[in-house]
DNA sequence: TCTGGGGTCCTAGGACCC
DNA sequence: TCTGGGGTCCTAGGACCC
């Protein structure tokens, strides 16, 4: 029936939505190039937590000529040296370029792309730096270049008679980021995002694979579990235990027992592997969360060096939250212990704040507990996040006391009584809906307001009853 | 393979409310 | 005083992704 399909796809593929995804291949590399042309052909690795020299850090990207010499993403630097040293160091064969990540650099290229990809679609999701869902159903089709055309391809090279206009389309936008920006990209091609972002995998560098309606679940069959967008280690090993090794299995498993085993999750991976995703293409939204975090060269029990980190650390978490208009109600420190235990903590207030030194205080505070231990990484993270509109409502006089939600647990209410934070001292505070106010003065309401379009609250009203709490 | 940094979503359990 | 069911919010951890 596959192959019926293929004579009379055009009236099956007529509805089908049409789900670019755009893959930049190896884009720090690509954009390291950019700057610095030689680079073009040689093998490349760009470093986090690197620095010229220096043999710290990890690979955030290699590339292709740099993979070829075994080097992979997430691998030590001192490890990728041993594979491939330093072309500056050495007159050996093979040898290899680093350079430090610059992500302000690559930001710079990606918002170039960016425009482009605006430019070629209603809908845009970017889902990272260097890769988005574009919905371009209104702009193409899934009708065949001969059949639209009504002449014959000028270029006669034989173009085979499946090709759908589409296919131009994503190859237009291919070229535009390569003509206008420089660099590379891989497109995949698909009626759903899930299968259009399996498609863009599939033949990287600077590919193109256009999966038809028709074709998705003879195009997903064939590939290995771990293809699947969902599907990482953990997953596949179980899967493999399972006896399900390829997509084709998965689609062909009984959802009922992938539930039992992995969840609601299950259900949704057999769907992938079927090519089944109604998922719209939304647009980029908020950010959930804003966090940073950095490891040590080697696992520290030093108190005051922790301290050191996580101040530093805050006071970057919430200078980028600032120029991001960004709330926060939750900051949270990880806590990385040897071997490799990630620990977290976190610590909610009852209404959005913006508020440095709250930050630090409240990280400080939750990095206490691990006081004595040997850490070899932290992190500092703000959640929950609210996006005033335009500037932000100020309260002077506004106490953080009354901020802190500690009622919940004993603990945290042990903060609130001997923390500085939690005492009296005047801070700043932004507040963004009438919602939060109520909330504080009256336990009772069920808080009246909507959540849509918070609104800066300077009235006076709300700073007078707010002013109670003091 | 001893492991970098920035995110998302899901789940489980506890507190608390009605 | 014990019981029930439903709902929400919060924290912590895990898997996954780039």
């Amino acid at each position: 029936m596959t192959f019926d399909a293929f004579t009379d796809a055009d009236s099956d593929d007529g509805d089908a939505r049409i789900i670019l995804h755009v893959d930049m291949d190896c884009f720090y590399a690509s954009c390291e190039r950019l700057r610095e042309p030689e680079l073009r052909g040689e093998p490349l690795v760009v470093g986090m937590g690197y620095a010229a020299g220096e043999p710290h850090g990890a690979v955030a990207t290699a590339s292709y000529e740099a993979r070829d010499h075994g080097i992979e993403s997430a691998q030590p630097i001192s490890q990728a040296l041993e594979s491939l040293p330093r072309a500056a160091e050495t007159d050996a064969e093979p040898a290899g370029h680093y350079r430090p990540v610059d992500l302000d650099f690559y930001e710079e290229v990606a918002s170039d792309v960016k425009e482009i990809l605006h430019d070629c679609a209603d809908v845009v999701r970017e889902v990272s730096i260097d890769e988005a869902y574009l919905d371009v159903t209104d702009r193409t089709s899934w009708g065949l270049v001969d059949d639209a055309d009504g002449d014959a391809d000028s270029d006669d090279s034989g173009a085979d008679d499946t090709r759908t206009i589409a296919e131009g389309y994503a190859r237009h936008v291919k070229q535009r980021i390569s003509r206008e920006v420089g660099v590379p990209a891989s497109v995949g091609v698909a009626p759903n995002m899930a299968t259009a972002k399996v498609a863009s995998d599939h033949d990287k560098p600077d590919g193109l694979t256009v999966v038809r309606p028709a074709e998705v679940a003879a195009f997903l069959g064939p590939l290995p579990v771990a293809a699947i967008h969902g599907v990482g280690p953990v997953t596949e090993r179980e899967l493999a235990e399972m006896g399900i090794e390829t997509a084709g299995d998965l689609a062909a498993a009984d959802p009922t027992v992938l539930v039992d085993r992995f969840g609601e999750r299950g259900r949704e991976l057999v769907a992938r592997a079927r090519g089944d995703d109604d998922r719209e293409v939304t647009p980029t939204g908020r950010p959930k969360s804003l966090s940073r975090e950095s490891a040590f060269t080697e696992a520290t029990e030093e108190s005051e060096a922790k301290r050191e980190r996580v101040s530093a650390l805050a006071a970057d978490v919430a200078a980028r939250a600032r120029s991001r208009d960004a709330m926060y109600q939750t900051v949270g420190i990880k806590v990385v212990t040897p071997p490799f235990d990630v620990n977290t903590r976190a610590s909610s207030l009852s209404g959005p704040v913006d508020d440095p030194d709250l930050v630090e205080a409240i990280s400080l505070e939750l990095l206490e507990e691990f006081a004595d231990t040997p850490v070899r990484k932290l992190g500092v993270r703000v959640s929950n996040l609210s996006f005033a509109a335009g500037e932000q409502a100020r309260l002077d006089g506004f106490d953080a006391a009354s901020l802190a939600a500690g009622e919940s647990a004993d603990d945290a209410a042990d903060i609130d009584a001997d923390s500085d934070w939690a005492n009296p001292a005047p801070v700043e505070h932004a507040v963004d809906t009438d919602a939060q106010l109520t909330d504080w003065v009256d336990d009772e309401s069920d808080g009246g307001g909507t959540d849509d379009a918070p609104r800066p609250t300077t009235n006076d009203d709300g700073q007078s009853s707010l002013g109670s709490f003091d």
